[in-house]
DNA sequence: CGTGCATTCTATGTATACATAGGAGCTTCA
DNA sequence: TGAAGCTCCTATGTATACATAGAATGCACG
């Protein structure tokens, strides 16, 4: 049982070899994609047995998770998938905003301008990336988390980019939430640009309150959206 | 082996009945007190051993202290103790600032007086606190935490709350160093006050100002008191 | 018919046995 | 004598067996 490889080493992609790695992978994306919606009970044995890893691996995941916040440990029995209310939404922002605010403040002051002007002219050209369908979308959100690591590196504190990591897990699993909406989507294309115009100027102020305008209008946004389709709580 | 009670359940508090609790609680009181300095290898049978666990438990303690970043594993071998460098210092405090600062004009906001009022009278007496040797010291610190729950229980959300106690627990690493500098105490006692009458004014700015300056103070007093004592990296 | 208790069952917590990978040390050859 | 390769050893990763606690359910009694 523990030398079956039903998968082929993924090219370019480090391989995890290790059982809790990939239960942990899998696990924590089904979860941000929703197919483990909230409030869906974990239990060990089914999910090692659907993973097709043993109880050891699969609790180490677990434990990851719980770490993470997707996961809560239920008093009495079992674990269970988080849920994602909208007051934890706003809850989310409070903190994500203090925290991009500031990355953004410090990347402004330590940045190498090259790399945000590599991003600027992509972003530049997101619009017609968005009119392209499912694969531009795709593509998109690629290019996000491209500027999220170009802050990171840039501020250069594990802390903060930890706790930024933190937040921006959480915020994966609301960020369906806003799809299909390609106005939202080229609006906020448009406030990163603000914000990485202001990194390469190297104006800490005008970078910080970009990303405050910016995050203000992802919340109203995204609690739009929940209001539009009252299927209850957020996956 | 697995009935043997070598403790009397501690009166007051919950004695922790999982293994892996004690071993969780046990290991990062000693990674907090010093007793397990940076750069400690931490063997899991080794550890399993004297803390009288099964290597199960000890691995899942592992895995928290991981989550908390007191500990790192190591590519190849084992793990370790992460170090405090003074450069992790100043990052910790780049992440403090944002996160104490917000979460000290959400208090201020949505804060019950009546706390906070109560909270004051025993700042107000922290001098002769502090005159009272050790046991002043740690009465002391045990008020410090009152403030810091008191602050989060204003705050009101969980992940602010989440992100400040990760913040907090390697705080906790540095403030050893702190100790033996009553004047600096004093002074820090001070600082609290400010920050205690603005929340109670409901100052959102002030209270925010002045976690501020506290936190410059309390970062140039450990970095001084760092170079005061040059054993290499922090413990 | 409702409530309380006992029983059973299930899922977690723990311990241990085994496989494996990576490193340290030794040996050997140039 | 130095470097390279091999071997052994140690510590982690994984699987599984067992004990236990808590909850659900069914039964009995009021």
């Amino acid at each position: 049982m523990w030398f079956v490889y039903t998968e082929t080493p993924t090219a370019g992609t480090t391989a995890p070899v290790r059982a809790s790695e990939r239960a942990y992978r899998q696990l924590r994306g089904e979860i941000l994609d929703g197919i483990l919606p909230a409030g869906t009970g974990l239990l060990e044995i089914e999910q090692s047995a659907r993973i097709g890893v043993s109880r050891t691996p699969l609790r180490a995941a677990i434990a990851r998770l719980i770490a993470d916040g997707l996961v809560a440990g239920r008093p009495g029995r079992g674990f269970m998938v988080t849920e994602m209310s909208m007051d934890s939404i706003r809850e989310l922002y409070e903190v994500r905003r203090a925290l991009e605010e500031h990355a953004a403040r410090i990347a402004a002051d330590r940045r190498d301008p090259a790399v945000f002007l590599a991003l600027r002219d992509q972003f530049l050209a997101a619009p017609e990336l968005l009119a392209q369908g499912e694969t531009g979308l795709h593509r998109y959100y690629d290019l996000i988390d491209e500027f999220d690591d170009a802050v990171d590196e840039a501020v250069a504190n594990p802390f903060l980019v930890g706790a930024l990591a933190t937040v921006r897990t959480h915020l994966a699993r609301i960020r369906r939430l806003a799809r299909g909406n390609p106005a939202r989507l080229r609006a906020a294309a448009a406030e990163h640009l603000l914000i990485i115009d202001a990194i390469i100027a190297g104006d800490t102020s005008l970078a910080a309150h970009a990303t405050h305008v910016h995050l203000q209008q992802s919340l109203t946004n995204v609690l739009a959206a929940i209001q539009g389709q009252p299927t209850g709580p957020v996956a």
